[in-house]
Parts: C-alpha cells; sequence; structure tokens
DNA sequence: AACCAATATTCAAACGTTTGAATCTTGGTG
DNA sequence: CACCAAGATTCAAACGTTTGAATATTGGTT
C-alpha cells in the first residue's frame, strides 16, 4: 500500500502514514541523540507505524549521508581452503559488535579475480580491508590503490610490514622448531622434511626453525631427505606433493622414521603414500603436519600438527581495522602493527615412538 | 588533491580538475548510451583525468540512484562446513558475467545470527537472496519479510515448494540408492545404516532411497543394525556421531560387512570406530559416505561416496536468482522451480567386497 | 503582559550519482 | 540570411537518508 514507486518502503512512506515529518520520523527511527526531545507518545506511534509497514532503512543512503559504509573488505585466496573459514569466522565476530559487516569475496587463488574485487571492494566503500593472503599477493601496484584511498588495511598470513601494512601471521619459525623437537623427544634420528613452495611466505621461516631446532638438539637433518613442493598451489597440490614425495622417498630407499609435512594436506598425502607402500602410520613412520585444519583431525589416523589460532587472529585482524579506523578520524596517524600468534603443538595419532632400535631391518624390508 | 571533506575522489571532482560539468563526466565515465554523443576527444580527457586522479564511481550513490545494487545476499548456515564453499564457489562464479556480487555471511549454525543477518540483507537492498540451508531454515516469519519486499529468493539444500520458494538440491533418494546398489554390487548383505539427524532434511529421502534399492535387489536390512544421528549439529558432531555409532555396532556383536553413512565426516567417524577396533577398511568393513567433500577425498582409505554437484549447483541458483530478478522487471510474476541435481557414485578405497567367508563366497558370482 | 527556557517538531541542504529535458554550438541547406 | 537538424554539453531534479539550524508550542517567571 504505503509503496510509491520502488519496492521499498521509504522514510517518506512512515512520515506520510503517520503524519509527521520526514526528520523526526529519521530522528526516532535512527535513535538520534535528538531523539529525547521527541515526546514519548510519538516515538511509540512512529515505531509503530514503522514496523506495520515493514520498513528497514536503506543502507545505500544512510550510508551516502552519513559517509559511513559500515563494511569491511574481505578478500581471501581460497575460500575452498579449509584454512580460511575459521580466519573469516573471527573476522566476522570480531566485526560484529562494531556493527561493522564483512563484504567477503573468494579470490580463487587467481590474480585478476583477486583485483577486480579488490577495486570492487573500493567502489563500495569498504573502510578497511582485510587481505587473507598467501602466495597471491605479491604486487604492490594494488596497495598503492588503497594507501591513495587512506583505507586501512591488515594482512593476515604474511609479514607485509616491510611494505607498510599491519600484518599477522603465525610464528612460523617456533611451529617448526616444535615440529622438529617433538619428533626427537620421541626418539626419531632419520626425519624427512618437506618444505613449502618457494613463493609461498610461509615456508622459509618454517624450514629455519626446523633447522634451529635440528642444530640444538644435535640431530643433523640428512640434505637428500629434504623436498620442496612446486610452486603452482591450490590447497590440493599439497596433498598431491606430499603423495609424490612419499613415493619418491620410500623408492630411494634412503632410512627414516619420521616425516615432517609443510602442512596437514600435504601429511595426508604422505600418509597415503606410505599407506600405499604397506608402512603404518605412525608405528613404521611418524608423520606431523601444520595448520590444524578440519581434514586431519577427521582422518585416521589423525594427524599431529602444529595448530594456529586462526579464528583469534580474524577476531585480532578485525579489531586492528577497526582501531585502525577510529584512529584515522581522529586524525591520528597510521601505525603499523605485526603480531606473530604463537602456535601450539598438538599430539594425535600419527606419530610415535621409532619402531625398534635395529631400524634398517624392518624399514628397508 | 582534488579531495574535498570525503577521503575519495568524487565526480564533481574529476569534473572541476578538467573543466567540464558533471553530467558529462558521469555520462563519459559511466558509459551512458548519451555518450556517443560526446566528442571523442573530451572522451579521452575525461578517462584521463579520472585515471589520474583515481576516482572510483560511488557504489552507494550510484546504486541509490539506479536503483539497483547489483547485490545478492548469500546466506550460508556454516561457511566451515566444507560442503559450503564449493557452493559459494558456484554462486560467485554464476553471478560475475552479471556484474553481481555475493554479500556472503555465515550464519554459523545459530539461528539468531540467521535472522540479524538476513534483516541486515534487506537493508543493504540485495535485490535476490540465496540461502545455504539445512536444518536452521525451519520458520517462515523471515520469509514473510523478504515476500514483502518482493525480494526474490533461491533456497540450495532442500525442498521449499511447498513454501513457495524455489529449491534446488541433490536428488538424495538416488543417492541412496546408489549407496546401497554399489554395496549389494560388491556382494555385501549385511549392511548396517546410519541415517541422518531427524531435523535435517536430507535425511528422510536418503534412507527412502537405501530402502527402496534394498527391497529391489532382495537385500534386507537388519532393523537393529539402523541408528540415527542426533539432531544438534555443526559440521563435527557427525564425525563424532559415526565414532560413537561404530563403537556402539561393534560392542553389539551383531555382524556387519559395510556401512553406510548419512555423510562424509559421519563416514570418516566410522573408519576411525572400526580402526580403533582393529577392523580394516575395507579388507573387513567397507564404509560409504555422502557428499564429497575434501576430507574425504585426502584421508587414507579415501572414502567412497555420492558426489554432489555442488558448485554446478551454485551455478544454477545463481541463474535463477539473476532471471527471477530479470522476470520481475519485466513484471512477469514469479515462478516458483525446483531441481534435483544428480549425484554421481565416486567408488574409492573404502569400499570392496566382503571378506570371503562362508557365506559371501557364493554370493560373490 | 512581556519574556524566557524548555520541549517538540520541521526546514532545507547535503551526500555522489544518473538522466530526461533543456540549452548552446555548429555547419549545411534552401 | 534565416532556418534546421544534428551534435555537444549542461540543468536540475531525483534517489532516501541525516542533521544543524530554525520554528512553533508550551507553561512558568517576573
Amino acid at each position: 500500500m504505503g509503496q510509491r514507486k520502488s519496492g521499498h518502503v521509504t522514510l517518506h512512506d512512515v512520515a506520510r502514514a503517520c503524519g509527521y515529518s520526514v526528520s523526526t520520523v529519521s530522528i526516532v527511527l535512527s535513535e538520534a541523540p535528538l531523539s529525547q526531545n521527541v515526546a514519548a507518545s510519538t516515538r511509540e506511534r512512529i515505531r509503530k507505524m514503522a514496523r506495520q509497514l515493514g520498513y528497514h532503512p536503506d543502507a545505500f543512503a544512510r550510508s551516502l549521508r552519513r559517509r559511513r559504509s559500515q563494511t569491511i573488505g574481505v578478500l581471501a585466496y581460497d575460500l575452498s581452503d579449509p584454512f580460511c573459514t575459521p580466519i573469516v569466522r573471527g573476522i566476522q565476530d570480531g566485526l560484529q559488535p562494531a556493527h561493522f559487516v564483512p563484504l567477503l569475496i573468494d579470490a580463487q587463488t587467481q590474480r585478476k579475480l583477486f583485483d577486480s574485487y579488490l577495486r570492487m571492494i573500493l567502489e563500495r566503500r569498504a573502510e578497511g580491508v582485510i587481505v587473507i593472503a598467501s602466495w597471491i599477493f605479491q604486487e604492490t601496484n594494488l596497495l598503492a590503490d588503497i594507501e591513495k584511498n587512506h583505507v586501512p588495511i591488515v594482512i593476515v598470513g604474511r609479514d607485509l610490514t616491510g611494505r607498510n601494512i599491519s600484518s599477522l601471521l603465525v610464528d612460523n619459525e617456533a611451529g617448526g622448531e616444535m615440529s622438529l623437537r617433538h619428533l626427537r623427544d620421541l626418539g626419531h634420528r632419520h626425519i624427512a622434511v618437506i618444505r613449502g613452495p618457494e613463493e609461498l611466505f610461509d615456508s622459509e621461516p618454517r624450514w629455519a626453525g626446523v633447522q634451529r631446532a635440528a642444530a640444538a638438539s644435535g640431530v643433523s637433518i640428512d640434505e637428500r631427505l629434504v623436498f620442496q613442493l612446486p610452486n603452482l598451489m591450490d590447497s590440493f597440490t599439497g596433498f598431491e606433493g606430499g603423495l609424490a614425495f612419499a613415493r619418491q622417498m620410500l623408492a630411494s630407499r634412503r632410512p627414516f622414521t619420521a616425516v615432517i609435512a609443510f602442512d596437514d594436506l600435504t601429511a595426508l598425502g604422505v600418509v597415503r603414500g606410505l599407506t600405499e607402500a604397506g608402512r603404518r602410520v605412525p608405528q613404521d613412520c611418524s608423520v606431523v603436519g601444520f595448520d590444524d585444519v578440519l581434514p586431519a583431525m577427521v582422518a585416521t589416523p589423525s594427524i599431529t600438527t602444529i595448530h594456529q589460532p586462526l579464528k583469534e587472529m580474524g577476531l585480532l585482524a578485525a579489531a586492528w581495522t577497526l582501531q585502525a579506523i577510529e584512529a584515522r578520524e581522529k586524525g591520528a596517524g597510521k601505525r603499523i602493527q605485526l603480531h606473530q600468534a604463537a602456535p601450539q603443538l598438538v599430539v594425535r595419532e600419527s606419530t610415535a615412538p621409532p619402531a625398534s632400535k635395529e631400524k634398517s631391518k624392518k624399514q628397508q624390508a
């Protein structure tokens, strides 16, 4: 009935329907400070009518006028990677109390999409941007655009403080250390390592951590048992890489009793490869992953891994973004921060002490 | 430099900078039909200046004026469920060519969040809504609101055509049949079944399919080998349920050589339970899942399952929504549709013929 | 009776676009 | 030289809000 041209009920409609001016209605419905001055009876009447007509304020008009979008762009490099979703959830939860909404989109590991969606995010006047990144994010040209528009940006999963961007990631090196130390404590001495792809930021520090812990605890790592995943990678090539390397390792007949895989999917690939060849995990060979994503938890044996506090990282990313926005409003200069979240060793079923002391016997069979 | 009060470059800025009126600049930059009448030289000049200043049209102002948001609200019941993400990807891909953007949010299986986010979607004037649903979506009050605002809506994962909503889901019954027939063809006769939670729409038809195929192929299902998952469920309780039931089945000492699990996570739980008790999959017991999500693929043994064409379903959902929007513009009445996507059996490592004992030996023939 | 301070409500301009209608240039034609 | 049709550009109103300033309505003091 009250609907004029647009399919939506507007302030105007409500005003006309209850005989007050648009201003009054607006003041009441948006609970502006002035609404204290509005007679309680009027308030009641207006509210009732609004409800009755099914009025919802138009976010566009409101944002245009208030110059606030209440939106944070969230750009995930690959939503189907189980790594992303807990972070996203943390972000959403962190934004909600401030009445901000994430504008969440999936770059599907394609640079082209990434770019065009980033532009879209700017056009929708996001007040901040959170990028969940990995290799996809190495160019700076878009950053320049963002900077030009003074939109605060936080990146999770990479350290880009060098390019003046607040960054949030797990302490990869500590995680690497943990995995090696765990295996060492179990008694392993012949440990294979599958490093991450060269392009991926996490690869280097994890490997460094492993090496450091090895040196510190007197374990030497046989170079011939160190592999590296190839570059192009969606969450699935990790699995395939793990599988391929496991086969390769076994074929080389070089003895090893444990594998440190770059991430959980890689670890699962390794398990597959070992199982294929008749090696049992963990009795014949231990495997440890990294990330602690769902598949690692529900596989049998479940994968011992290095847990990343993903949800907490998402929460923090949201908090930083909001606080950067606030700072900008107050005219405060922007402050770039870095946080390395503490990883945590989660011991599950895929690791155990190495078989017996006569290692070669069983393993070469 | 050109930026006045807002942090953003506006049409006005561009106009002033190159000495044309706002209208002209708008016409050129938005490639309106009138822009054919604009001298090529002016066009060039304007474009160049826009680029130089870093102008991006304000989506709010544009949407307000054009009365189009170019946005489809996408409400996922649980983004961290690996079931959701492929659908989301399909939706996003289906929307892109039409220059629509999904406003994607995660209801986290909470009705309260679901409601408040749905309102938010309406306020942001989404031109359509796609709900990826399961149990969470059983009330109609919100639907009424949506209807009132004439926003087309499509639901994927449930049949709500009864409530006048276009629905898109897998043919659960066919899937159920497939899983039973697969096991039967392998020679299994003692098959346990774990049904889905009662509240979940999929549960019933899958079970019906299993029963139908059983009847048709002369396999009888022992009622005492039929279980049902409890109601409250995030994607993880499926796993726990499977594990619990596996233990229970084994404890009952009732013989069975295969398990049909409600979904992949449940299947993985079953595998865990069987393994715990020393039963090998598939040599001692076969397990089949449903959905074909990532964890089923990367586990060892990989899980034989019923594949849902999730991405295609997402694409179709997007197409339907867009076409409903178009129809509404043309004043055509709304048409509600139903599609049951064809599932597909994916044979992997978790199923095999039953161990050849007394009875099964004969039946293999 | 004039004045004041609350209290209650409305005006009108603005946010950044788009677009139908209006205006201003042209050069070409009769 | 008056006239016209394109061709090129601009006017001005609108989209649905918000908000500082203005106005109208009270009853209460001097």
